[in-house]
DNA sequence: CTTGACCTGTCTATAACTTCAGGGTTGAGA
DNA sequence: TCTCAACCCTGAAGTTATAGACAGGTCAAG
């Protein structure tokens, strides 16, 4: 992290102003050091600093809440990039047709399922299985192979009344 | 997008400055739509203004170069969003330890594949399968399980090796 | 001729910094 | 003791890509 950072934290009033020395250089106290340690952490997890100044200035406020949704915030970005992802690869795919599209869909994942000897009778006993023990894993799954949403909950719903 | 997008473009140069109409308002040739219907385009993929020019204006310069560049960033910016979110699950699982994260895992995925009656020999098997037909998307698939990239790399040396 | 829906340029704000300008302090070497 | 480089200081402005507010101009319909 540069000096600059630290100025900016101190500017913005996330760390308090430090004592100073003779010739008025900044000294930071062991807590002036821990709190610093603490942001970097949480900004290590992409945690904006609104958040951080919330999560350390308020104890009463729920940092747990605060991370979840972050994590939530960090899958929806993550989808966002491989849509950028896609994107790029469609054109490049216009000047460059030999690249492929590393998508995986329900096509490819079925067709290599078969292919290491999974019946369909198997796959369905999957997604039972996923359904019933991890609901939310089993959409999340789904979504990443990019099935549309209809045809997840017509899924999840037939793993639903047969399990 | 806003107006004021359009304008920003404007004074930096990106678009040109259209025609205007007795009264001064901008007037869009087809040629200025077109090239805005391109920066959107490249603006969907994440491209940033600087690059989109490099593209538009320089058509000696290779736009597939700008885009495998950009591709690559994106990689690193998804894993980067990754390592954000371990850390998030990490700072969790001190203060909240019971609640459980929507995120599937590879432990959470290979406990569903064995609660349905698939053998570690099985499992083997689809990585070898995934491998050997479908890299990139086996790549995308292990980074779904939020498996380390460096656990990645050795499971996928691992399928090949006995592919 | 008024009204309302558009348009105009300009200004401000955002996040999380970085860089710059123009100084002051410190420690080491000559 | 002088000097010089290498640090430190403050405050402001720049960065990216965009959104929105503002006060006023233009135009078609009534």
């Amino acid at each position: 992290m540069a000096r600059s950072t630290v100025l900016y934290y101190e500017s913005i009033g996330l760390l308090t102003r430090p004592r100073r020395s003779a010739g008025n250089y900044r000294v930071y106290s062991e807590k002036d050091l821990d709190r610093l340690r603490q942001i970097c952490t949480y900004r290590d997890a992409g945690v904006t600093l609104a958040d951080i100044r919330s999560i350390l200035d308020a104890p009463k406020s729920d940092a747990a809440a605060v991370l979840r949704r972050r994590l939530t915030e960090l899958s929806a970005g993550i989808e966002r990039l491989r849509e950028h992802q896609r994107a790029i690869a469609r054109l490049l795919q216009t000047t460059d047709r030999f690249r492929r599209l590393p998508v995986v869909t329900k096509e490819k994942f079925t067709a290599i399922l078969r292919a290491s000897g999974f019946t369909e009778e198997d796959m369905r006993r999957l997604h039972t299985e996923f359904e019933t023990n991890a609901p939310n894993e089993h959409q999340e799954f789904l979504e990443f192979l990019h099935i549309p949403e209809e045809e997840i909950r017509s899924i999840r719903a037939g793993s639903r009344g047969k399990g």
